[in-house]
RNA sequence: GUGGGUGUAGCUCAGUUGGUUAGAGCGUCGGACUGUGGCUCCGAAGGUCGCGGGUUCGAGCCCCGUCACCCACCCCA
C-alpha cells in the first residue's frame, strides 16, 4: 500500500496544526470585532457554480478543477476557491434581501490541480471574508484594511509588505477598453508570444499578467484601464484610495494587476511578500464582484471579499521569523516510583485534569529518571512524586521544577497545593 | 503540460578511483546516580542504501528504466 499523503497534500503536524489554529483564531477575532459572521459551505459544489462564476476561459476552471461524476451523474467539482460558494449559499438562502447586507467569514481547503511548488499545493487552506450588498467605495476600504490588519495581527512585519491596488472598471467601461486591448494585442501580434495572443480572443486584459519579457515590454506600453475608466468607477477607485488614505495605509497603485478571476470589477488589490516565498509572492488578494449573484440568476447584488492563503501566510511568519506562541504541555507531572502506586497515580491524575489544571502521566512503565526527562520536556512546572513511602502515611511528594523544592503533601490537599503554587 | 535537481537510520547528512559486518550528529530507550530532570559520560535499539532490471568476481557508488519528492515555467492563495 502507498503511504504517502497524495501528491500536493500534506498533513498537517503538530507544530503546523498548532501554527494553524493560531491563525484561525487570530483571523475569528478580529473578523468578529469588524462585523463579520462565520459561514461554512459545502467543499464540493456543483461544477456549474464554478464555472460560471469564475468563468471558462480562466486558467481555475480550464486546467485546474478536481471534477467528477458522483453516483447519481451528476458534475461535482471540489471548490478551487471560497467566494463562488458564498455567494451561491447567500442567494440559495436568500441572505442578502433587497436593502439589507452580509458579511460574512469562511476558511477551510480549497483544491487545484497544479504543479506543486514552494507556496502552492493542491489542497490548500485560505480564509476569506465577503461583504455583500454593499456598493460603497468605504466597504472597499474596510476589506482592504482588514487584509492589512490580518497580517500585521500574526507578526508580518509592514515593511516586508507590499499592498497592490487597482480597479477593473465596469460594464459601462471594461467592454470598450477589452476592445482596444483586444486590437492592440492584434497589432502587435508578431511580438507577442502564442499565449498572449490567444488572449486576444478569449481574455485580453490577462495579457498583462504575461511574464515572458517580451509581452511585458510591449504590454509595458499598452493602454491602461485606469486612463478608461467611466466617471463613476473613476469616482469610486479614488475614494477607495482616498479612505486607505485617511488611515495611513500604504498602498501602490498597479495599473496593470487584473488578477485570475474573470468577476472582478472595480476594485482589484493584492498583498504580497518579499521574503521567504519562492517565485510566489501573494499572500492575499481579492476584490468588488457587482455582477456575480446576476451570474447566478440572482437580483443585482453589489459584491467583494478577499481570500488568504494560509500556507503562504505561514512561510512569510518564517521568513519574519515570527514564532507561534505554543501552550503549555504540562503545568503538573504525576511521577510514578514504582508499579505499586499506579492506580493513585491514575486518580490522582484524573483529580489535578478535572480541577482544571494541565496534568500529565507515564504511560509505559517507565523509569523514574525517564519520567522527568518527560516531565522536563513538557516544561511542567511542578513533579507530585508518588511512592510507597510517602504513600503509607497518605501523602505525596511535590518538586518544583524551577527551585527544586519538595515538600509533603497529604493527598486529600494535593489539588489545593498544586494550584496555590502555579498561582 | 514543460524543464532542472534530489532520493542512504525517526530527522539533518557523510560515504574516498565500485572492494569485507553502511557511518556521524540530533532524537528515542537504558545505565552511570539500586526513588529525582535540564550538563556530562557509557551503551542499545533503529537501515529492503526509493523501486526494478543490467554490467561486474563484487554495486550505496557505474548503465537503463520507473516511482516519489523538491524547485522553476504557466498561473494563483
Amino acid at each position: 500500500m502507498n503511504v504517502r499523503a497524495p501528491k500536493g497534500t500534506a498533513d498537517m503536524l503538530p507544530d503546523v496544526a498548532r501554527a494553524w489554529e493560531y491563525l484561525t483564531r487570530t483571523a475569528q477575532d478580529l473578523f468578529s470585532r469588524y462585523g463579520y459572521e462565520p459561514i461554512y459551505t459545502p467543499l464540493f459544489e456543483n461544477t456549474e457554480v464554478f464555472t460560471r462564476g469564475i468563468g471558462e476561459a480562466t486558467d481555475i476552471v480550464s486546467k485546474e478543477m478536481y471534477t467528477f461524476l458522483d453516483k447519481g451523474d451528476r458534475s461535482l467539482t471540489l471548490r478551487p476557491e471560497g467566494t463562488a460558494s458564498v455567494v451561491r449559499a447567500a442567494l440559495e438562502h436568500s441572505l442578502v434581501p433587497q436593502g439589507s447586507s452580509a458579511k460574512l467569514y469562511y476558511s477551510g481547503p480549497m483544491f487545484r490541480y497544479e504543479r506543486p511548488q514552494k507556496g502552492r499545493m493542491r489542497q490548500f487552506w485560505q480564509i476569506g471574508v465577503e461583504v455583500l450588498g454593499v456598493a460603497g467605495p468605504s466597504a472597499d476600504a474596510e476589506v482592504i484594511v482588514l487584509l492589512v490588519r490580518f497580517f500585521e495581527a500574526v507578526g508580518i512585519p509592514a515593511a516586508s509588505m507590499r499592498l497592490l491596488v487597482n480597479s477593473m472598471g465596469d460594464e459601462a467601461c471594461r467592454p470598450a477598453y477589452r476592445e482596444r486591448i483586444s486590437a492592440y494585442i492584434r497589432d502587435h501580434g508578431e511580438q507577442l508570444c502564442e499565449e498572449c495572443n490567444r488572449r486576444a480572443v478569449t481574455n485580453p486584459l490577462r495579457a498583462f499578467d504575461c511574464k515572458n519579457p517580451a509581452c511585458v515590454a510591449v504590454m509595458a506600453e499598452a493602454p491602461l484601464l485606469r486612463d478608461s475608466l467611466c466617471e463613476e468607477c473613476s469616482a469610486h477607485y479614488s475614494t477607495v484610495k482616498a479612505h486607505l488614505d485617511r488611515l495611513g495605509i500604504a498602498y501602490e497603485e498597479a495599473p496593470r494587476l487584473v488578477r485570475g478571476l474573470d468577476y472582478y470589477t472595480r476594485t482589484v488589490f493584492e498583498v504580497q511578500v518579499t521574503e521567504g516565498l519562492g517565485s510566489q509572492n501573494a499572500i492575499g488578494g481579492g476584490g468588488r464582484y457587482d455582477r456575480l449573484m446576476q451570474e447566478y440568476g440572482g437580483p443585482p447584488t453589489p459584491g467583494l471579499g478577499f481570500a488568504l492563503g494560509f500556507e503562504r501566510t505561514l512561510l512569510a511568519m518564517e521568513a519574519a521569523g515570527v514564532s507561534v506562541p505554543a501552550p503549555a504541555r504540562a503545568d503538573v507531572y504525576v511521577a510514578r516510583v514504582d508499579d505499586s502506586v499506579s492506580e493513585s497515580v491514575f486518580t490522582m491524575t484524573a483529580a489535578l485534569r478535572d480541577a482544571g489544571v494541565v496534568a500529565e502521566l507515564d504511560h509505559q512503565a517507565r523509569s523514574l529518571k525517564s519520567q522527568f526527562k518527560q516531565a522536563d520536556r513538557l516544561a511542567a512546572r511542578l513533579v507530585v512524586i508518588v511512592g510507597p513511602d510517602e504513600l503509607a502515611v497518605g501523602e505525596v511528594t511535590l518538586r518544583d521544577m524551577t527551585s527544586k523544592d519538595e515538600s509533603r503533601v497529604a493527598i486529600g490537599e494535593l489539588v489545593n497545593a498544586v494550584r496555590s503554587r502555579l498561582g
